[in-house]
DNA sequence: TTGAAAGCGCTAACAT
DNA sequence: ATGTTAGCGCTTTCAA
């Protein structure tokens, strides 16, 4: 910058506020310094802004599950979306043998103007660091217990989602529907359950029967759907609480158990994944509102970054239902609501 | 750090050079320091500390076809072994309608040590910009046609790879194999298909024929084989370039061509994705050996981030091949290698 | 072994 | 509208 002054025989902060679109210059001046920095190949250094601004204009992304494939895609999506607005993304992973929390303070130490939390669940330690940091706290899809007053969350709205698959799978001919819980201690998991099971009461259904996969993985799914799909007692459909874990119920129903879906077993998932949507599992699912939640996140962080305080409290965005054909009603039965008075 | 000082009674200096290891300092004199700076929670400010060393700490990652799960393996991966070696990652995600360059620009900006391609093909621009910014570029999984001198690449051995996939198929049977190709102008492409063909050529059986999927994903991967695997002509194995091309050829082959895999088909994959172990799946595939990759790309990062100059040229680093149902030899036939003489 | 002082690339009053 | 000056948090000579 100095060097580009002196090339243009101005003084350095001539040549800073040229930079700044909202700084006092003559516009004759701006464009000058403009075109002489694209040829001399001169771009400002935020690093250096940063120290004094303390606009970094980085966000920290904290990453977990990335074997959900829901993850990467909201990651892709949300890493764009931010590029577009000029912030850079600073990717922390947490995985079984590496705790955010470590990762974390490598990454407050830059200053990100805020923290994207992915599926992390953030301990309180970590919120705690975050805190001193003076790093707000933005929450995609998950959001903890017990959110911090000053944090936010933007989710899909999981309970109106879980009453949604009710209603399809009710409709669908379910009698005896069932839940399947991935990770037990997530948002996610408890309201899809809690709107599930609240609509199948509501409709004069038993209260359905909640599987415990443990973990939100193909694997869990296929085990779990291996222990209770057996046995006259099985449920005639099952919502599971995303599409990876449906994925592996669906292939033990078909391969292991030699079930047919969906005359024998509805499934319904949650996400709408890419691979809900290949022929061979032809999930129906409810569709996530990834793009709104992107666009709303990116929306939060620019206020943040402009010096706004982040809104608390959590915001759930509506989802779509996807009926494909692991619901599709056999021999085109109709819709048997009657039967919701016995 | 200057609050730091005052409260210790020691000068600025002495504080930094606390935290520096290779730094002279008085044993004790930066046990209080440390120990001081624990309790007050000081971290020193990565960049501050970047404007003057020119070392950020920071590796930008480039990363497309988040489409295809091989890569956010591989971004977990790297990224938690990035943050184990004190490196924080920055995330750059190109798509149709994100180009890299753009991107790229802002990344550079904050002088990361290192630029990290995962599959983005970095056209001659993107490469000019880094080599103007004086950032060295690895490269991961694939590598441009004109490899830059100074650039490095660490990929798997693809030829043997494909020569690997070639010596199994033929011993499970296959008389007219076929290679099923993704993206066309990649390098991952053009290797696996040449030590795929050549072995087949070596062993006696004619060139295999090249389909042409157009890009590496499971959309792809179906719709070129509804069309290359009707009529009598079929050829009886595929080698698909990747594993998510054959998860859409298994699914084609089987549920709208009602072919049996194996007896009717053989399949083999390349990568190794999670998917390629689930049962529905179970496909044969070349397993990536991501583990060393990666372990051989942070060690290159470190090396570069001390000063040090990039090896040119590309590293291959075998891979592994790994049986699975979708190439056992049906009826136990055993591997008729003396038709090789016909 | 430590301190004083200069300076990294930039911004932000305050003057002019 | 532009220049001058001080300083962000840190490193790094150079002297002591």
């Amino acid at each position: 910058m100095k060097d580009l002054a002196r090339d243009l025989g101005m003084s350095v902060a001539t040549v800073a506020r040229a930079f700044h679109p909202e700084a006092t210059v003559a516009a004759a001046t701006r464009a000058a310094v403009l075109s002489r920095a694209e040829v001399l190949g001169y771009r400002s250094n935020p690093l250096a802004r940063a120290i004094i601004t303390r606009r970094t204009r980085i966000v920290g992304i904290l990453l977990a599950e990335m074997d959900n494939p829901f993850y990467p895609e909201a990651l892709a999506r949300l890493t764009a979306a931010l590029q577009e607005a000029g912030f850079n993304a600073m990717l922390v992973v947490a995985s079984p043998g590496q705790p955010v929390e470590a990762a974390l303070r490598l990454l407050l130490s830059y200053q990100p103007e805020i923290a994207v939390s992915l599926a992390t669940s953030l301990g309180s330690e970590a919120a705690a660091a975050c805190r001193a940091a003076g790093t707000p706290v933005l929450f995609l899809n998950r959001h903890p217990e017990d959110l911090a007053p000053d944090a936010m969350a933007i989710v899909c709205d999981n309970h109106r989602g879980g009453a949604r698959v009710a209603d399809h799978l009710i409709e669908a001919g379910a009698r005896r529907p069932a839940f399947m819980a991935g990770q037990a201690d997530t948002s996610t998991n408890a309201e899809r359950f809690a709107g599930f099971r609240d609509r199948c009461i509501k409709r004069g259904l038993p209260p359905p029967r909640h599987i415990h996969a443990g973990t939100f993985t193909y694997k869990a799914g296929h085990a779990a759907a291996l222990s209770c799909l057996r046995g006259a007692e099985r449920p005639d459909a099952l919502f599971c609480c995303n599409d990876i874990l449906a994925a592996g119920v669906l292939d033990a129903a078909r391969r292991d158990l030699g079930l047919r879906v969906p005359e024998d077993l509805l499934i319904a998932g949650f996400d709408d994944i890419a691979l809900a949507a290949w022929p061979s599992y032809d999930l129906s699912t409810l569709r996530q509102p990834l793009g709104r939640i992107v666009a709303l996140a990116v929306e939060q962080i620019e206020h943040s970054a402009r010096g706004g305080t982040l809104a608390g409290g959590i915001i759930r965005i509506p989802g779509e239902f996807i009926p494909r054909g692991s619901t599709a009603r056999p021999r085109g039965d109709p819709a048997p609501e009657q039967e919701q008075t016995s």
